[in-house]
DNA sequence: GTCTATAGTAAGATAGAC
DNA sequence: GTCTATCTTACTATAGAC
């Protein structure tokens, strides 16, 4: 088996007060979330064991189980940082759009949908994790419903395409094609090859948005 | 322990020669396919146990490793049912389309995309399943790659469309959308309403297919 | 909070008779 | 080809000391 690093140095931890147990809790959870990280990434969800991770985190499978409950709560952890770093950064963009004078619906969805790329280039090694559509049971569906809410608020600002059925068909096609954009954007070689794709979407988005 | 069906009842297999035993293998393999297929679809892949299939089926463990190998095998056996069952479709249709004189490759373009949405109504409980986005490991991969496959071809039918990386990021979200317009087909409450979906999804795709 | 050691369980897969 | 019975492995999850 690997050695292990030695814990409780002098000095370290347990005698201190407040703040400084915290950070050592804090560079657990980090080592696990890391080391789990990289392992789901290279063996998916399900060929990923316990064990890998515990291995190449040098935590313990007790420590394991008292931060995160298992090995689903750890992957779900990891998706909560993701989804909520693309929230925040896609709201703060269309905010931003409309501090700067933009009005026009499509320009504000638009500007959403690129942060929304944007995060998914920046982050790609998440990106391929959580977009290969591998994860614990029942985990494809949440995800779904997820996308699904974040489409449906911004197809309010798309208004104006024909019948209801249009219209729900219409976000069923933006959610998919957002996805697959960001799962396409991940796998890019290079930041210009990103950067050439999201403009491609953008541009497919606009022709999507525009009133048959 | 469920009570199983007594085998070998006089006159029934053993003895007799050619064609009758290949019936009887069929039939155990048909019966493996149908329950496999149900619990499959009920449970999704990882939470479905070799017990239950051979518990629904009437079939043993030890015939089901005879013919498929295991789990992963009967999976993908009923893989290779669907997608070829979709592409004979396709195909089809394309050619009497040709046949019947039409002869612009964005109408035999949506004469194909029609035909599989048609299959994935048919056989919604088969699409269902596969497009629930769950299966063994490394499913996900060899289903893109046939995706991709698919739409390549098609994609030839669509030329014209500016650049190479425009065409590249078309062709993406071709495949996704008529993967995911397939989900939304097989979920459909009935059989008009499916029809109204393929129909809005032919409008889109026309509309996607148009040079900008 | 963190660790080691171990319990418990379930599942996939095989062996060999018929 | 089909069946029953069994094996083996691997992994999750817990218990309890520090």
């Amino acid at each position: 088996m690997a050695a292990m690093r030695t814990t409780n140095q002098p000095g370290d931890g347990r005698a201190e007060t407040g703040g400084r147990q915290w950070a050592r809790a804090d560079a657990t959870r980090k080592a696990l979330l890391d080391a789990a990280q990289e392992i789901f990434a290279d063996r998916g969800y399900a060929d990923t064991g316990i064990a890998e991770i515990v291995e190449r985190s040098g935590i313990s499978v007790g420590s394991l189980y008292h931060h995160y409950g298992g090995k689903a709560g750890i992957y779900l952890a990891l998706w909560e940082d993701y989804t909520a770093e693309q929230e925040r950064q896609a709201a703060l963009a269309v905010v931003r759009a409309r501090k700067s004078g933009e009005i026009d619906p499509i320009a504000l969805f638009i500007a959403g949908a690129r942060a929304f790329l944007d995060v998914c280039w920046q982050q790609r090694e998440a990106s391929r994790l959580f977009q290969s559509g591998e994860g614990p049971s029942g985990f494809a569906l949440m995800r779904r419903g997820r996308a699904r809410q974040w489409i449906g608020q911004n197809s309010k600002l798309l208004r104006g395409h024909g019948s209801e059925r249009a219209a729900q068909v219409l976000a069923l096609v933006l959610t998919t094609v957002m996805g697959e954009a960001g799962r396409e954007v991940a796998a890019a070689e290079d930041e210009t090859e990103a950067l050439e794709i999201i403009d491609e979407i953008c541009r497919i988005l606009i022709r999507l948005s525009q009133p048959a």
